[in-house]
RNA sequence: GGGCGGAUAGCUCAGUAGGUAGAGCGCAGCCCUUACAAGGCUGAUGUCACAGGUUCGAUCCCUGUUCCGCCCA
């Protein structure tokens, strides 16, 4: 429809527009939800603490569908707690990213034709500081952009001053208990980077590559054997190698273990050992060993005291230590090689293998495994209270499946290597002595050496891993190693909300270090949210080009109904597979929401704002009234519940329901005629003060899943007039979640674990028989409605109902109830018989409520289509016998009477009973159309 | 190789302290009925993956199989 034409029908400047825009009142609401500081938790009062920190998005990042799911669930969390009465502090922040964002600066130098080298350490450094400082704080404007309630005002960076002293703090305090340590080991090298990688920062993808079988002949023939073939997927890594394995029990070579092999193209003599861990059925039987470039063959040379030989420079070249090949990229080296040893006949054969092959996390680049000097933490001492935490039950995760997934890496734990040789991070607070071989380590910068007094002391160069300074995180936001307020109050947090391909960086690590520096755990609920896919169940990635953008579909559908389908959709222990139409559906339900209010605005217009705010006089209340207030009580009770155990999608789901199928469908169309006034002043003003109060309620369960346009709606229903809506005074921020069945509430009690605000006064209704009535002649219309579209009535023909039932308090309800079988059936007349013969003619139905059965019947005179009436009862017939013979059987095994519990039994009598006298009727029925069938077919013969 | 999860309507998914299987979308028919066509009313559709077992009774519990996804080595 032309615009020109709606502003037209909205002709009254007090009735919002017809169909909802987003985009204004998104921003018009995010504006003052800033600028009231709503966000931030009230100091000083003794309210209980809801605290959750936000996992710290990189800095390099901008928001995905990963962020925007995480973050809406949080938000739902902490609007919805600060509307049960908590304190609630969300605390923001993001990361440095150490190796990303280092990325990201050298591709802007590079642009530039320079390098961090040439700029020099120092100036790099202030390089990538202004770099955060104009683009890193997008992925924040986004969050907002969201609707995250978050406590802006306590954002937190991991390289602020407070957070680097925490991490300072840590490192000195786990060096000097024993718990960081520096060795050579052998760690993963990404030669792109130019740093090292934890055993994590890895990617392992299967890759086709190729076993080659080299000869390494026996320095003397042992047997008549000359010499050894030894299997290899990396055959560049020869030249480092210090020994040959075999399995001690493998029959082939036992006797060559203590013998010497002649190292081909190295001139080398090297042992030959016998290992548990060599493998006799892979390959020959036989492995080289070379324990500078191989994790197995690392741990082997341990045991068996061999050198290690490391022939790679940093960027994956060959090295001196190479000899001929120095100079060669390590692939190049390997075809070389390869190409050498088949000329001298030492290549015995080619197969194809497929290899897990590791990369850097960062920028793909195959990693190599070298051994190098780095700083480790003992990780074992750590581990053990974190995994009893979660035995203990002080932090749960949610699903709980996940405990499995933590207790297996946490049980199998290898020593974590933190240190990284980037120039964009916390550097390691220790400085190397030049005049002995002390480290001193502290917490302020040393003047001169702790064990000599050297004052020729240096820093070491490395920085630490940024998840190092992220397992800090839930205490060094809140201000340690300080003793600060925030600390007592919010640690432990309350709730951490994070996706499951980080249990193992960050939330294992934050519960060792929670532990270990705050002596409790970093929260007491971990609950992991779902993977979002595309609509295939594919993952999304830029290459594949299936990536959906968070920001398009703010813009496309509103950030509400975009925030909605995410949220219903975040069934616990399963992925999302999303697909963009989806979001269109939630778009229609705003729409719809929007429409409801539009509608009860129309309604209430001119009434008194200060009368529509009154508690309903439960005296006054119809019985749809009594219906919806009773279906408010119950909504209330399940999306509490819900959310409370993080099920969002069940909160969302009945939501929906309420709104759109309980209000909208049959509470909006039941109360009409009184809306309208057609009842009398009263029963108009009873009417609309039920529609006010549900619409009301309906906002505020709604606003933690879509909080602008509630926002929007709330602050233009009374007492709030339109006029006074720019204002924070009426948020819904600030107002208190709805209560079932809750009377009067005059002080702070606790129920459960929330609070309800003190001096409220908030009355729900239940009226659980009114509410089953109410339902029974929900059933009869729909009877009715079903009569008439079957029969193909015309939509505006008035019928007649007959209702009958043996039950008198079933023929009162629906003759007190009449007038909505009118209104909604297009009925003439309604009536309730107890059972007597069937008008002639009439097409029946049945209705059942409130624990009764009512037989419909429509008399259709002259309009009725036998054949068709006869098709409709026929079929039903026919499912009514399946479902009696299933109850039959049932009743007649003996052993079901025998076994099954009483009530269960009881039951199936009562179903047997109902469904024998349905079927009495039916047949009736029947009956009586074939005979009206053969009168009109013996009148057509006449 | 080890572990985890999934298989329910055409599609996306709920569900069941074991006792009549649900929703949304889509589809079909009728309707622009003064809140909403981003809407209303009505309707159709399921050997609850397969095979055994436990049970009076299994879609649900147990065992195995097949297929799909993920994690770890």
């Amino acid at each position: 429809m032309p615009q020109e034409a709606d502003r037209e029908m909205t002709e009254n400047e007090n009735i919002i527009s017809k169909t909802y825009e987003p985009k204004a009142v998104e921003e018009k609401w995010a504006r003052i939800w800033l600028e009231s500081g709503a966000n931030a938790p009230v100091p000083g009062t003794d309210k209980p603490c809801f605290s959750m920190v936000i996992p710290p998005p990189n800095i390099t990042g901008a928001l995905h569908l990963g962020h925007a799911l995480n973050s809406t669930l949080q938000d739902i969390l902490a609007r919805y707690k600060r509307m049960k009465g908590f304190n609630v502090l969300w605390l923001p922040g993001i990361d440095h990213a150490g190796i990303a964002t280092q990325n990201v600066v050298e591709r802007q130098l590079a642009a530039d034709d320079t390098t961090r080298h040439e700029l020099g350490r120092d100036e790099f450094v202030k390089r990538v500081w202004q770099w955060k400082e104009e683009s890193g704080g997008t992925i924040i404007k986004q969050l907002k952009r969201l609707g995250a309630s978050c406590d802006w005002s306590r954002q937190r960076f991991t390289m602020d001053e407070g957070l680097s002293k925490a991490v300072r703090e840590v490192f000195t305090t786990l060096y000097k208990e024993g718990l960081i340590y520096r060795g050579d080991y052998i760690i993963n090298w990404c030669p792109r980077c130019h740093t090292a990688l934890s055993d994590l920062e890895v990617n392992f993808t299967e890759t086709d590559g190729s076993l080659w079988h080299m000869v390494y002949p026996l320095k003397e023939p042992v047997a008549g054997m000359e010499s050894l073939t030894v299997a290899t997927t990396r055959p560049e890594t020869m030249l480092g190698d210090t020994a040959v394995a075999v399995n001690p029990d493998d029959e082939r070579y036992k006797g060559l273990i203590g013998k010497h092999v002649k190292l081909p193209l190295a001139n080398r003599d090297i042992p030959i050992i016998g290992d548990e861990s060599v493998s006799v059925e892979f390959g020959t039987g036989v492995v080289k060993i070379t324990p500078a470039h191989d994790f197995n063959d690392f741990d082997v040379s341990r045991r068996h005291n061999l050198p290690s030989v490391n022939v790679m420079d940093i960027n994956g070249k060959m090295n001196e230590a190479a000899g001929a090949y120095a100079g060669l990229d390590r692939f190049k080296a390997r075809k070389k090689i390869v190409a050498d040893l088949e000329e001298l006949g030492l290549l015995k054969q080619t197969d194809k293998h497929k290899l897990m092959l590791g990369s850097c996390y960062r920028c793909s680049t195959v990693v190599e495994p070298t051994l190098s000097k780095q700083w480790f933490v003992k990780v074992g001492p750590l581990a053990e209270p974190a995994i009893k935490a979660v035995e203990d039950g002080r932090t749960r995760f949610v699903p709980k499946g996940w405990e499995n997934t933590y207790f297996d890496w946490m049980r199998n734990i290898r020593d974590w290597c933190i240190s990284r040789q980037i120039w964009w991070g916390h550097r390691i607070p220790a400085w190397h002595c030049a005049d002995c071989p002390h480290i001193t380590v502290g917490t302020t910068d040393p003047a001169s050496c702790e064990a000599c007094g050297s004052k020729n002391i240096a820093q070491d160069s490395d920085v630490l891993d940024t998840w190092f300074s992220s397992a800090l995180w839930p205490f060094s936001t809140l201000g340690w190693p300080d003793k600060t307020d925030d600390l007592s109050r919010f640690y432990p947090t309350s709730a951490l909300s994070t996706s499951f391909d980080i249990i193992f960086f960050w939330v294992a690590r934050m519960m060792m270090m929670g532990l270990k520096c705050m002596g409790d755990v970093p929260f007491k609920d971990v609950y992991i949210h779902a993977l979002i896919r595309d609509a295939e169940g594919q993952k999304m990635s830029k290459s594949k080009g299936n990536v959906i953008d968070p920001l398009v579909m703010m813009d496309t559908y509103g950030t509400d109904a975009f925030r909605f389908t995410l949220a219903i959709l975040a069934a616990q222990g399963r992925d999302i597979k999303l697909a963009e139409e989806r979001i269109g559906v939630y778009r229609n339900f705003a729409n719809k929401i929007w429409n409801l209010t539009r509608f009860a605005q129309m309604n209430i217009e001119g009434m008194d704002p200060a009368q529509l705010v009154s508690e309903p006089e439960a005296g006054a209340l119809g019985m749809a009234d009594k219906w919806i207030l009773t279906r408010r009580s119950i909504c209330v009770t399940e999306v509490s519940e819900a959310i409370e155990t993080y099920r969002f999608d069940e909160a969302a789901r009945s939501l929906y329901r309420f709104v759109w199928h309980e209000v909208c469908d049959w509470y909006v169309e039941l109360s009409k005629l009184d809306l309208k006034g057609d009842n009398g002043p009263e029963r108009k003003m009873t009417s609309a003060t039920v529609l006010v109060a549900v619409l009301k309620d309906i906002m505020k369960m709604l606003h933690p899943f879509m909080p602008f346009i509630t926002e929007e709606i709330y602050s233009s229903l009374p007492p709030f007039g339109k006029g006074e809506s720019g204002g924070f005074a009426g948020s819904l921020m600030t107002a208190e979640f709805p209560q079932a069945e809750v009377a009067y509430i005059e002080e702070t009690v606790e129920i459960d674990d929330a609070v309800a605000r003190p001096g409220t006064k908030t009355v729900h209704y239940r009226f659980d028989a009114e509410a089953a009535e109410m339902e029974l002649v929900m059933d009869v219309i729909r009877a009715v409605r079903n009569i008439r579209t079957d029969m193909n009535v015309a939509l505006d023909a008035r019928v007649e109902c007959i209702c009958m039932s043996d039950a008198k308090t079933v023929r009162d309800a629906i003759m007190r109830n009449d007038g909505y079988i009118k209104l909604l059936a297009k009925a003439a007349s309604v009536s309730a018989l107890a059972p007597c013969a069937p008008p002639k003619g009439a097409a029946s139905g049945r209705a059942s409520g409130a624990g009764h059965t009512v037989e419909v019947y429509v008399p259709l005179a002259g309009h009725i289509d036998l054949e068709i009436e006869e098709k409709r009862v026929a079929k039903e017939l026919e499912k009514l016998i399946k479902e009696l013979d299933g109850v039959t059987v049932r009743l007649a095994n003996p052993s079901f009477a025998d076994k099954a519990p009483i009530d269960v039994v009881e039951k199936e009598r009562v179903r047997q009973a109902a469904l024998v006298e349905k079927k009495v009727k039916l047949d009736e029925a029947h009956e009586r159309i074939i005979v009206l069938k053969s009168q009109s077919v013996a009148k057509v013969k006449d």
